[in-house]
Parts: structure tokens; sequence; C-alpha cells
DNA sequence: AGCGGCGACTGATGTTGATCAGCCAAAGGC
DNA sequence: GCCTTTGGCTGATCAACATCAGTCGCCGCT
């Protein structure tokens, strides 16, 4: 399959909400967020994405784009042409398999989310939040149990929670002062891992550490 | 395609959470709806589904069900195995294709139930929420621009827009106040639509009429 | 006829988190 | 050296929505 590799500087779109015909990304390094605006200029983040995380796939399928992404900080992407994709489909089933199988998490995580902000009041979203986050990462060999460094400002935190800025600095006050995890200087700490994981009733099934090739 | 013709009645869950190894179905008749429970037993329903709609899809696709489904009416559905779907994709690659536009379908309206509650106020969330449905509905046939009949209760809406019961009585006696629309005896009326539109930023693009095989 | 259950509906009270308004430290531009 | 920007942090006030505690009408049961 043809791959182009690009370098996007962060805080510039990568996708833009309403484009047509765009092209997918794979992420090799640095982070990015998906996420809708809205009319009165308010901004739902919908998830971050971290190397090895797919962009755009749903651009792709949809034919436009019903998000944007932003790099958060600079980042290094493959990029994947819709035709060589969907060609590389009928030649390949598997890989068919293997691409809705990672479409199929994508959902489980926003599902997750939904969640979050449905029905967990802000402490338990932020914890369960940062708690995915971390398990997403050590996937990737970029987190431990103990922490993991982390380039999202305070605002983002909100957009993506559906918090105001201000709470979520009272949110991680809260959580630090209990101690169940620090985040400070670019770096989240969980102190008591456990505890943590009990408070913000984080099961990571949905993550589905097994792949789409086994069985 | 092996498909078997069951039916279930109302109340008793068609899949639930934690299963393993689970069929996937075809919506023919009835309501249903996916949800999550969590441990102090609130419940985030995350969507409903209409006649036409898949069902448990990503369970087969994560070998384990993250979710459950309850039939909201008496349903009746076409049973798809697993096996049989995915052994499928081998052979009709443009059906791997048909089935992960589907779930990218899916997951934009997953998306848009996070915008619904994350940025959305009571008012506009309702608003919002019963339009999406209605253009679901017109899709196979069940609602007009006028309305459309709808076997939901008001708790089944607080569940899935994160709000009490008594709240979402509150908010559909306002909209029915100021002539947007009417929910009563299972009924939706639009009273105005093109306000109602305007009102909750409603665009439905992420719904793609299209189509996967278009283009 | 009487009872129990369910769904719609309402007023009073309480809490969560938004908003406003501001401070401080660090980093970069000129 | 000064000015501006950005991100983190805080107290006071206020609105949205939850919770509690009911009422009413309808339906199906015995």
């Amino acid at each position: 399959m043809h791959k182009r590799r690009r370098t996007f500087v962060a805080g510039r779109d990568l996708v833009h909400q309403g484009q047509s015909d765009q092209a997918a990304y794979i992420l090799a390094s640095g982070w990015a967020c998906s996420y809708k605006i809205l009319r009165d200029g308010e901004r739902q983040i919908v998830d971050f994405q971290i190397p090895g995380d797919f962009l755009g796939l749903r651009s792709v399928l949809l034919h436009t784009a019903d998000h944007s992404i932003e790099p958060i900080t600079d980042i290094e992407v493959c990029e994947v042409q819709a035709s060589d994709l969907l060609g590389a489909f009928t030649r390949t089933p598997r890989l068919a398999t293997a691409v809705l199988w990672a479409a199929s998490r994508d959902e489980a995580m926003v599902v997750e989310h939904l969640v979050d902000i449905g029905r967990r009041h802000a402490a338990e979203r932020m914890a369960h939040f940062l708690l995915e986050l971390g398990a997403r990462l050590s996937l990737v060999g970029l987190a431990t149990k103990a922490g993991y460094t982390c380039p999202l400002t305070q605002y983002l935190l909100a957009d993506a929670l559906g918090l105001s800025a201000v709470h979520v600095n009272r949110v991680l006050r809260q959580l630090r002062e209990t101690g169940l995890l620090t985040f400070r200087d670019g770096y989240v700490t969980f102190d008591d891992y456990d505890r943590l994981r009990e408070f913000a009733g984080f099961d990571p099934v949905y993550l589905d550490h097994a792949g789409p090739l086994l069985r």
C-alpha cells in the first residue's frame, strides 16, 4: 500500500469539519485530538489520538468529514489514500476485518466517553478518562501503572470532559488531595492505582487487548 | 447467508453486558435500545435501534459484549451467525466495505450524542435527539416532517439524554409551550420543523443518506 | 369494586458545576 | 528590560438540573 510520510505542526488542523474526499492517516508520533465545533463556538473533543491510532477513517468511509482533527503536539503521520485502502480490502479481506475491528474499538471508546459525560460526576469522569488514556498508552509502551507524560492542558481536558477549565482545575486538586492521582508539569502520576480504579469504576475490557486476529 | 428469524418480547435482554461469542441481528420490526449499566445502578442508554438497524455488531467484532441490548417493544429480528458474517467478508469484500460503512455511521451517531450531552443544554439536547430519530425513521418510511409514532417513555429519554425523568418532563413541557414540538400519547409532532432545526442546531450530514456504494 | 402498578406530571429544596473576575509564574518577542 | 501571551490557580456568585415527595389518571388483575 502506498504510504507517504508527512509531518504537521501543533495547532494547525489536519482535517476540517465539512471537507470531503479526505485521506486517512496513521499517527506515528505525537498527540492529536478529534473534535466538533457547534454554532455557538462551543467545542466538544471526542477523543485524543496517540501513536499507533488511525486518524480520519470515518471521514473516508462517509466521504465527508463530520469532525475536525488538530495536532496537539507536532506530529508525524503516514498518509493512506482512500482509494488504496478500499482497494486493499478486495485483495486482502483479512485487512477489512482488522480495520472493522479497529473501528469497533474506536466506537467502544466513544461509548465509554458518553457514559463518562452522561452518568459520572466530574471527579469520576476525570479519573476514568485518565485511566483509559494510561491503558491505551501502555499498549504502545508509553505508560506504566505508575503514570505517563501527557501534553494535555487543562483547557483540552475541559473540552473533552464537558466541563469548564476552572472546574477541571478544582477536580484535579481534589484528586491530588485525596491521594488518588497527580497531574502536574505534563506528567500524570497514579498515586494509588487500585483505589483510583475502584473510584472511577474503570473496567478495561472494552479496550480488547486481544486484537482482531486471535481466535 | 444463513438467517434465522426470531422474535423477542419487550423488556427481556437480547444481549447482556459481558456475554461472549454473541450473534448479531438485523432488526425487522419494533424498537430496541443499547445501554450500559454502572456499578451504582445508573444506566446510560447509548442509542435506540429502529427497523433496519444492525444489533450487536460490536459484540461480534470485539468477541464480548461491552453493552446490553433490550427490546423496548416486542421485536422481530434476523439472526446472523458471527462465523457466517466474517466468512462472507472473504467471499464478498464489498460486503465488508458496506458493514464498515454501517459501523462508521453508528459511530457518527454516538459522537453526536456525545456532543448532545457534553455541550447542549437540556432543551436543545432533547430537540436534537428527537430530530435525529425522525430523520432516521423517515429513511425507512416511519416518519414525515410532521412527526412520528414513538414508543419511548420519559424514563427512557432520561436515561438516553443523561437527565432525570423529572427534568425530561419539564423540558418537554417547555418545548410544547414554545410551539416547537409536542410529545404526547406516544406521538412526536414537529409543530415548527424549521424553527426546531434552527433551535437544536441540527445538521443531518452525518446520517449520510448516500450509502456506502455510491461513488 | 377494590387494589396495585405504571407513566405523566408538579412544587419545594439542594447540589453541582458554570461564570465572572482576578492573581501569579514562566516563556517568548523586540 | 519590558510587554504580552499562555497555562495554572482561586474565591464569590448564580443557574441548571437533581432529588425528594408527592398527586392524578389509566389499565389490568382478582
